[in-house]
DNA sequence: GTTAGGTGAGATATCGTTGTCTTTCAAGAA
DNA sequence: TTCTTGAAAGACAACGATATCTCACCTAAC
């Protein structure tokens, strides 16, 4: 028996569609068709195949298969974010896996940092990866470079953050809208003077954040104390810090909003630190597990994450599917969660 | 002007070498050296073959490449987890990402969710992309179909749980050992009768956590009471409604011990709306963000799972480098947070 | 009975790249 | 001068699939 027919028990090499091919004793090109569904084999035929490949446990090779085939789909596609380590950025992950996974497409994760290089670094990985499409929040604030891998037949939908100096889909939060929402209702409990905590300058949605702060205060004839608006905050130790002055200083803050998760922590243990979580009205952005278990619990305006990834999944897998209609925003709109720490009147303290 | 060479201005077809070839005046395999980085290439001729392929805007196939080189590399990942979404699935893959982007190789992510099926359908849909190597946290708990994959070449780490019928390296965390600490740390504050809530005893590590709580009950001589040990709780809700039970019974527990976060919450949710929570101690199994923040702040045995992905993935490239060497198990020490919550004396309530 | 038409299956080229072999050419030794 | 040696660059095959073309073969119509 000096039989060079691969049988699956032998350890190395992979079986491939030639060894199928061999065992069930047709052509390579019928297994093709067989493992293609193709409706152009003999039952009896197909059968015969689908065995032989069974007992080989034979695994086609989506590269070579993607190399050769006409439209070049790799069945892969690029979730590329701010951080899959963080709830809103894995929460956008594992809800477009959702989706993907329905296609049999796997998903390529990766994380910016907000770091326009690394954002470099990532989507050249990916091109080279030939991904059949990228679902991403930039951390640059120009996307031309990227014009070009679209031509050549990747689509692109943005979420979190638009594109700048390209055409493609898009979906967002209604962050402005949602932080003026929030600053009304913040204002209806007396608060003149509140205390605004962003982040990152540089990032989109942290802009939008306050220029939401500052359309309801101009909107209530209000002037913004400038001592009071702290931008290019990211971390805990740095908001509370900030608002550890804030709270210590001559005239402080009857109320504070907290543009992102991090910097609402640092907030929240100044105020615990100094005993005023029942004078100081907090309201966060984006919502926290455990946000209700609080004391008070945290009224926050949260976002719709998954909402947010099934809508930028569905728009991209359509466009992958050939759809060349013009490009489209999809707004998603967020939601104000009453809790309590937003409801603090501002007369409490006064 | 009918020249045929692509100078990446033309919308449509991807440069290849070939392109790059015909633009530097060379012959292909003279570009496929100088992208490879290969010493024999003439200083003069790179430097045009590099301009060439910077013009073209020349991305290398990776799916061409693995395909006919003979190591057969993918520079791809696979992470697999419980779900992605989750911060410790989360904060696994996050780290793994760092590691992998360090060598250039890109990371597909995939949440089980406990259902053996799907690791079926996902780990068969990473083995037709040829991922170099797989990082899981098995849903399954017979892992002898993987030994397949495995005998043809690709390395597998285990992580949270240990592999079955398979040998493979192992990263785990000392479950057992970190929660026998945490039930010692409540029977030093004079608890007898501690309630356990577990995870789906399918689980290996809610498994784990069980016994760790009977070894220190047996090892301090005490009987545990079955109705005080409630297992297969998954989500908040029926946490909530277990505990409730519990603290309304005639003979009430005086410390909880919860061993999943969902549940954790469920607990503190039954708790604070009976205002027992500076009566009932509380220890959680898992960190949480903004556990320090609750009153009191939560006592917890937190894991460590970036240092668990680390050693996973480090060992994982070790193995795709060519490492023979006997398989490991590494186990990441956990540690008890001392927060307040757990510290709550027994006699309190007596 | 002959031929047109349709259908199922095989032969062959090819996708973009790397492995191997061959060729070219310059420099140094006999 | 001639030959050896070595390095650099090209020619060509092949990785595992699919696209396209060709070829049998069968049925139906004249």
């Amino acid at each position: 028996m000096t039989e060079e027919i691969n049988t699956g028990r032998t350890v190395g090499p992979r079986a491939t569609m030639k060894d199928v091919a061999a065992l069930a004793g047709v052509s390579l090109k019928t297994v093709s068709r067989v493992v293609n569904n193709e409706s152009t084999v003999n039952a009896e035929l197909a059968t015969r195949v689908r065995s032989a490949a069974a007992q080989l446990h034979y695994q086609p090779n989506i590269s070579a298969s993607a190399l050769r085939r006409l439209d070049g789909r790799s069945s892969t596609i690029a979730v590329l974010l701010e951080d899959l380590s963080n709830p809103f950025s894995a929460t956008i992950y594992r809800s477009v896996e959702e989706v993907a996974i329905g296609r049999g497409v796997v998903v390529i994760g990766g994380s910016f940092d907000e770091d326009p290089e690394r954002e470099l670094t990532l989507t050249a990985a990916m091109a080279r990866h030939r991904v059949d499409g990228f679902i991403i929040a930039p951390a640059s604030r120009d996307h031309g470079y990227l014009a070009r891998e679209q031509r050549a037949g990747t689509p692109f939908v943005f979420v979190d953050r638009p594109p700048v100096n390209m055409e493609a889909d898009c979906v967002l939060s209604d962050s402005r809208d949602g932080v003026t929402r929030a600053t009304r209702h913040l204002l209806r409990s007396g608060h003149r003077r509140i205390g605004f905590l962003g982040d990152l300058t540089t990032i989109y949605t942290a802009e939008e954040r306050v220029a939401g702060f500052r359309d309801a205060m101009r909107e209530a004839g209000l002037p913004i104390d400038p001592h009071l608006v702290h931008l290019d905050l990211r971390t805990a130790p740095a908001a509370e810090q900030v608002v550890g002055r804030l709270l210590d200083s001559a005239n402080p803050p009857t109320a504070i909003f907290a543009g992102q998760n991090l910097v609402l922590m640092g907030a929240l243990r100044a105020i615990r630190s100094r005993h005023l979580q029942d004078r100081i009205a907090v309201v966060g952005f984006d919502d926290l597990i455990m946000a209700d278990l609080l004391e008070p619990a945290i009224t926050v305006v949260a976002q719709n994450p998954e909402r947010i990834a099934h809508e930028a999944a569905t728009l991209l897998f359509r466009r992958i599917d050939g759809d060349t209609s013009p490009t489209r925003q999809i707004v998603v709109t967020s939601e104000l969660v009453i809790r309590g720490s937003g409801e603090i009147p501002a007369s409490v303290r006064d």
